[in-house]
DNA sequence: ATACTTACATGAAACCTTTCAAAGCACAAG
DNA sequence: CTTGTGCTTTGAAAGGTTTCATGTAAGTAT
């Protein structure tokens, strides 16, 4: 049983002190040529890999940062969790992935974990604002970047989309292409309470035109499906003519409802506009129009800011960042 | 500075010794009532948590798995990755999730990492095979499991759907829906062998049909659009009349550039079977038939296989576990 | 009052590193 | 022969935890 090999199994079997063997691995400059060679050619012979939590114990401060999602497999977070890996291996560090499942107890078990095993800083998407637990984490003084649609967070950096800007090209183009019963569809409220805003406001400034609200508890096709299904149930002059979705998950289930219905367009009856730009939007039975969320920036964004915090500790202005988004125009409206 | 608040500064602060702070969280029935009351009050107005680094250095042996899976984006993985962290945390493990994106230095800088970090076992579904890297891992004691369809591995616990099996569902049902000028199409061979091997093999039973193999390099829509594009060149006598695509992804894809030119129709002209029943599987244009991989199976069985490997160690006989897939018909076949 | 349990608290050792002051050594200069 | 100098190597401490053999005090039996 020749497990655990550490530092000192190799110095012994050199012949060396283990003083020696960590200098020939951090500082070889230190160690004379043929020690360095002796020692390298121990490691190897013994299969010896560094003990990366005992050094983190004694060093303090490693190398990894925790992210928490609202779900893994949501193509948005999926794309911005791989985005956000590629940001920090070009910093240097690596990142370790939580699903929350919009789940807070799942969520509260993340952030646990991530305490306990003292990562760098956290990345988190919440499910339900900002917590208790999370501002006390962060008095403490752990780094901590939201990607919270709403920038008014006090205390914590953000990153996000400018939601009120996506919603507002969403909904302008909308109007402009003669819609004017539009819905809003989306939930929990929390996480879209930005895009709300800005169709409310793109509304208000078009007079003769209305919009309401559909909330749904979850983002994905489902949601999308059970909504357009009620949609559907109305009588066809109370229905919307202009539909904005939150998501383009919920957008995918609201079409999909939508054309099972005989006689029902889209986007001759009913227009369609999404938001995230998922690869699926673009392979939607009728390829959806959408706001593009642009994941690489997003990511580099969060990762400058939890890294700058992590550098400027308790001191550090709080910053919010806001992207622009994008329309992307294809044939749902 | 208050930072780095360990269980020393408890026991101080409470005026006890360290090994009863350390008792009072882990043994509290070894502690008197009012000594547990007067450490866990102090604990949590400094605001202690423990440092698992630390406790893993000294008692050997924590409670967290690595996993790597060729790409995060793939709604399979999403899903894999997913019901993984699930079957772990009933089994209180946490998983860490790393995404090679298909490059085998990705896969190897993880490889490293999870070493490092003194992970309890890995899951990976390997770019390319079985490396000397991971071989070399294993034998020194790390416990895994691999993804890997080609369940010949040897030395290795794997856990893969049975391709073969699911590839003769696909093929049978194309063939007996009356098509016989078949292609399959997927890649990187490797990954994909089994389907490809299945596929053949149900064609050789029935005398009077083709299939043919058309490459790509990955599994998504853009190498099925590209795929799509190609056949669309060909005249259309020569065009196969029924497709297995080793994913839906690839399928998706396929289906995208069919159904652009004009008079083509899936299924009347091409039918088109995917592998993996993503949930945009369901929304596609054509909604996709398909094979089922159940992820929470195949999650579990990982699960159990990893951790009884841990158990047992290095006498460990190997298994294989082949999981049943089903044929989930929708309109594309 | 003495001896013997019980129940709890303690301090030190151990885990695997890194770091640092001190020691060793070879060799040139005085 | 001593002293100084520069370069390597060493041993021990430290980091935050767990564990274990002792120590202590109170409680019980005689």
């Amino acid at each position: 049983m020749s497990r655990a090999v550490g530092i000192r199994q190799v110095a012994e079997h050199a012949g060396v002190s283990i003083g020696t063997v960590s200098n020939a691995i951090n500082r070889p400059e230190m160690v004379s040529a043929k020690m360095l060679a002796l020692v390298q050619a121990t490691m190897d012979e013994l299969g010896f890999v560094r003990n990366d939590l005992a050094r983190q114990v004694r060093m303090g401060g490693g190398t990894t940062l925790g992210m928490i999602v609202l779900n893994v497999e949501n193509p948005f977070f999926a794309a911005l969790s791989n985005a956000c890996e590629a940001a920090a291996e070009q910093n240097g560090f690596s990142v370790v992935l939580g699903s929350s499942s919009q789940v807070p107890e799942r969520e509260d078990r993340y952030l646990d974990l991530f305490e306990g095993q003292r990562v760098e800083g956290l990345l988190v998407a919440p499910v339900d604002g900002v917590t208790d637990r999370m501002r006390k984490l962060h008095r403490h003084g752990m780094p901590f970047v939201l990607f919270d649609p709403d920038a008014a967070v006090p205390g914590f950096c953000t990153v996000a989309m400018d939601g009120e800007a996506g919603a507002r090209l969403a909904v302008s183009h909308l109007l402009e292409s003669g819609r004017n019963r539009l819905a809003f569809v989306g939930g929990p409220l929390h996480q879209v309470r930005d895009r709300w805003r800005g169709a409310v406001e793109e509304v208000g400034r078009h007079p003769g035109s209305t919009i309401r609200r559909i909330d749904t508890i979850d983002q994905n096709v489902q949601d999308g499906l059970a909504v357009g299904e009620a949609i559907l149930r109305e009588p066809p002059e109370r229905r919307p003519d202009g539909i904005f979705a939150a998501t383009d998950l919920i957008a995918i289930g609201i079409m999909q409802a939508l054309l099972s219905a005989p006689g029902v367009r889209v986007p001759e009856d009913v227009a369609l506009i999404g938001y995230d730009d998922i690869s699926q939007a673009s392979t939607a039975i009728v390829p959806l129009t959408t706001i593009r969320q642009p994941t690489a920036e997003l990511a580099r964004a969060a990762l400058s800011l939890v890294l700058t915090e992590r550098e400027e500790g308790v001191d550090h202005e709080h910053q919010h960042a806001l992207l622009a988004p994008a329309l992307v125009r294809r044939r749902s409206a």
